[in-house]
DNA sequence: TTGTAGGCGTTATCAC
DNA sequence: GTGATAACGCCTACAA
């Protein structure tokens, strides 16, 4: 394909190959026969003068966008590398599937970008993340009409499409897995309390998982909630082993505050995992930077990535069809973090 | 604004208010006056339907989007968290600006997503991250004349708009400021070898700004790479240590392998900074996180986005303006990673 | 197998 | 101040 990108139009490409447009529109859509010669010719010409259709106009003319939106959390709360991740890979999802994803920040004030995309009719459909049990932009894709995949499920699971992770199940078998090694006293260190009061469904749900599972087993356990960062997972280990010293597993979803968990156990001298286990639901890459590597649920963003986009474009495909959703329950990956206590 | 989000374009609003397309359009961009109750009746209906203007159509009579794109590395290649900041930066800002964002990875195979965006002129402007020195996408933009800002500068810097980090000074300053302190044996934990080689900027400047200071200062210097792991820190430093026991200072701009550097460290019975000290360039957040604190330049990425996007949009405002760019030199901060050698 | 023509929802140029 | 009306570039009946 040549260089000049100017402002080469169908109609330009149809008076060199020497027809009509439609005959260029449907060579390239394919949705009416076109003759092997003139498409060869045209094929040629669209080649030789670098030609692409003009997204907006096609999408004017279509009633559709081929393009979706993905709602991340605010810039300036700090993304966690498993939601950063997960952009990337939506992104990638996307692009496998010819449709461009367009970025929109909310849940802060400066919902006028989220806005923009739903009301302008810039995508087709939107892609949730990080939803509450109650969420207002849910809410309001659903009055809006928007087509939209939650990661998470809001209240009303029943009425839509999502993709989640099945924390709950997760960290129940986490703490059965702690019972069947031995362990009587647990505890478990929950993402911030902002996020579990304000109904962040993961929040919520371990802490469900937990209480079920150890209530079932009889264990002596406590569940408190541990800021998103390093610093605040070494208090939190130095704050409990202090109140409770008799714990001897860990159960966490709190990826971020791994490398202080692992600091401040190795500065009390708690040695992973002769004296003390630890496991539990987060990233891949987390777990296996732990040391010693820890026997977690890896938390598969890639493939919560596929699946949402998938389940979107099924969605657009069909409009019609009923609500369909996800649960994703990785397997737990037996590393070297969990022994039976001392 | 009421719910029904559904079909309302502006000739409904022009008939419910009583007047012409133009003037909605009119009342809507302020390009023409209209009579303040006319304009109040219109805005009045608008806010009551809940009337945006769709995107695709204006885009297409205006002959812009209002979009503009964000080329990321590739999802394979993780992104660095700085990386991950950065575009959540963008968002933001861009946002500021009533500007979408349009991602797209790019470097590997899957230019398609690239293409779509630049041939198919869905946005009206590119910034384009992690620049080579010599770089094919920088090239594809230039030749299909969309206006771009790249993050990083290529080999002819002179010629295009740019943003970046002065590499080169700041880890100068970072090896003066290790001889002002009576170090006299060094090294520079570098990005990847591929990084490197690949003419990325910031490594290749990184290293030219430590050689160039070491030997100013007549220090004993070794650069090597690293990979952008916790892992390969700590054999990183293992390795460095057991070849070169008589190192006491080490600048980084890994900032990936800072925790293994630390765990290194720690076992290896190198106190930080009594026994060695450690400075360089990294994001702010794993300056904090290390153990102690970090004396660093602070990656800006907040201000290297608001910087990108200003200038985007300045150069789409004003086509015609010779290239600007902007070469950040963000300080030091003194924290308490670095002192004097044993 | 191919061409003609109308429409998608805006903005912008004329008129009045 | 305001209203018709022609682009913008594409898709897609409807004809031929």
């Amino acid at each position: 394909m040549s260089c000049r990108g100017g402002r080469v139009n169908i109609g330009e490409i149809a008076k060199r190959a020497g027809v009509s447009r439609s005959t260029v529109s449907y060579a390239l859509s394919g949705k009416r026969a076109v003759s092997a010669a003139t498409r060869r010719r045209i094929l040629q010409v669209i080649d030789d003068v670098g030609y692409r259709p003009n997204a907006s106009a096609r999408a004017l003319a279509e009633g559709r966008t081929r393009a979706i939106g993905l709602v991340i959390p605010p810039a300036g709360r700090r993304l966690t590398p498993i939601q950063l991740g997960f952009v990337a890979d939506v992104v990638a999802a996307a692009g496998r599937r010819e449709l461009d994803v367009l970025l929109s920040p909310s849940g802060g004030e400066h919902d006028r970008s989220f806005e923009r995309m739903v009301r302008g009719r810039r995508v087709d459909g939107v892609i949730l993340m990080e939803v509450r049990l109650r969420d207002a932009r849910a809410a309001r894709l659903r009055e809006s009409g928007v087509p939209f995949v939650a990661i998470g499920h809001t209240a009303d699971a029943a009425t839509g499409y999502w993709v989640d992770l099945d924390y709950q199940g997760l960290v129940a078998s986490c703490v059965r897995h702690l019972a069947d090694l031995g362990h009587r006293e647990i505890a478990l260190i929950n993402r911030p309390r902002e996020l579990l009061d304000s109904g962040y469904g993961p929040a919520r749900r371990a802490l469900d998982g937990f209480e079920a599972a150890a209530a079932a087993r009889s264990l002596s356990a406590t569940a408190s909630c541990c800021p998103d960062e390093a610093a605040a997972g070494e208090t939190f280990i130095e704050d409990l082993l202090a109140a409770r010293p008799g714990v001897t597993g860990l159960v966490t979803i709190n990826e971020a505050a791994l490398p202080g968990i692992e600091r401040a156990l190795r500065r009390l001298g708690r040695a992973v995992p002769r004296h003390i286990s630890v496991t539990g639901v987060v990233g891949r890459h987390w777990a296996e930077e732990f040391h010693p590597p820890l026997t977690a649920a890896d938390v598969p963003i890639t493939d919560m990535a596929e699946r949402a986009v998938e389940l979107l474009a099924e969605r657009l495909a069909e409009p019609g069809t009923p609500p369909r959703n996800v649960l994703l329950a990785p397997p737990i990956s037996l590393r070297s973090s969990t022994a039976p206590p001392p």
